[in-house]
DNA sequence: CTCAGTGCAAAGGATTTGCATGCCG
DNA sequence: CGGCATGCAAATCCTTTGCACTGAG
């Protein structure tokens, strides 16, 4: 598996866009973290980047295949590295304070959910499917 | 099952507040449609209901726990009866156009994943958790 | 009668965009 | 040098809210 950032350069390059220092730290920060984050903590963590930067950064990265944006119920959208550039997962969201966790199931249920969610598609036409799978309730924090 | 009606009335009820003609009128339509449907659409159809009654309506809806508001990348959020209300299943959402479809997967399946996430929510100390799966792709009509 | 519901218009708030400037390639 | 990237401020657009009036119970 190559680098990350050289996936994220050439993806990028691929788009005719650059990989600058912003766009770099913001990839950084996303491998850091093992849970989606929203601009807001992006913000707080990386004071030079201007808000509109962050929403722009994302964006292009996005457009890229890079990073992966998720949206909940929560006030925020959040982001995280594309699913081929790290391992397919899934999130338990805090309907509470919208915080995400990842977490992975057993490969023998991924597989049968797979076989399944493929039928269903191509039977409704569906095309290029992929698969979502959330777990929604409080989280530990929220709860005590 | 008690009738549709009679449920959401006593649901409205019990958190004081009543069911009115729009309130009937929303419910009625999502009762019509088999797919979550969108403010937009819900006002194309019921041309004497205001925007804001119509958000209001469903803000209070949900709030009473007779309708679930979904949030998808799409720019609107979509509502449709409550899960105790309907069935249990899940949503093919098209990333083109917005659109959600119902389906279901077998109880086999179902039943296995709920036995793993119930697993996975207590050792991660999520409460009351509930699951979400989702498609994602293109529908019929966007990829033709 | 009372108080929630309704419609209209205005306000909110996350996200996007115009513009002038900086800087990578 | 040319064009994308950046910051700031202003604009967007879905959604929420203030207010006065209507209508359900």
């Amino acid at each position: 598996m190559p680098d990350l950032h050289e996936t994220a350069l050439s993806r990028l390059r691929a788009e005719g866009q650059r990989y600058t220092t912003n766009h770099r730290a913001v990839v950084e920060e996303l491998e850091r973290s093992d849970r989606p984050i929203s601009i807001p903590e992006l913000l707080a963590v990386l004071k030079d980047l201007a808000q509109s930067s962050a929403y722009r950064t994302l964006s292009v990265l996005e457009r890229a295949g890079v990073v992966r944006r998720l949206v909940t119920q929560d006030e925020f959208a959040r982001y995280e590295l594309a699913e081929d550039l790290t391992e397919h997962h899934h999130h338990l969201i805090c309907s509470r304070c919208g915080v995400i966790e990842d977490f992975t199931v057993p490969d023998s249920l991924e597989i049968e959910l797979e076989r399944t969610l493929r039928r269903v598609a191509s039977r409704r036409g569906f095309a290029g499917a992929s698969h979502r799978l959330d777990l929604i309730g409080t989280c530990a924090r929220c709860s005590s």
